[in-house]
DNA sequence: CTGGGTGTTGTTA
DNA sequence: TAACAACACCCAG
């Protein structure tokens, strides 16, 4: 089974495949993650994602720049996300603080942060741990992505 | 370090 | 329904 996308992003920290559906974004994926057969599909709205990460990536912080996001998962995944596309660019909260905001608990915002499809754009990696970086796509894996996004927006994480 | 607490989700019966 | 394990965590000792 091949898998789809509407367009490949090359950015400094990988191959990004673009994923919409009608007039949204569904999905951002590392291409190197994953098999290297995939087919292209046309879809006009496509240009105007890579016009989004063109603006986080060259540090053009407009939050109107954002694309139409399709959010599909449960209620509070909804929640947690949308409180995520809060923080702006150059802030970053711990799971904890996020926990006590949205009153549930710190282990139940990391499994909704995981469940997101659109990192970057729904900035999950701002979300940091209190004793580290806390992880990134999964247990512990792919931290580097997450320290250069954050280092990206004017931290220092070594 | 360790051990117990936590909310949400998917799987299983 | 209900039990259970998994999970990008946190805190007191």
């Amino acid at each position: 089974m091949k898998q789809i996308y509407n367009a490949v992003y090359p950015s400094p920290i990988g191959e990004l495949g673009i994923l919409c559906q009608g007039d949204s974004l569904a999905t951002i994926d590392w291409l190197d993650d994953l098999t290297q057969d995939f087919s292209l599909e046309k879809n006009t709205y496509a240009s105007v994602c890579l016009h989004a990460l063109d603006g986080y990536f060259e540090h053009r912080k407009k939050r109107h720049n954002l694309p139409e996001l399709l959010k599909q998962g449960t209620e509070f995944q909804q929640l947690v996300w949308s409180r995520l596309l809060q923080i702006p660019y150059g802030e970053a909260y711990s799971y904890g603080d996020l926990a006590t905001q949205l009153n549930t608990s710190s282990r139940a915002i990391g499994q909704a942060c995981r469940t997101n499809r659109i990192p970057i754009l729904i900035p999950c990696h701002r979300i940091i741990a209190k004793g580290g970086i806390g992880g990134f796509m999964g247990k512990q894996q792919r931290t580097d992505r997450k320290r250069w996004l954050l280092n990206h927006e004017g931290f220092e994480f070594h």
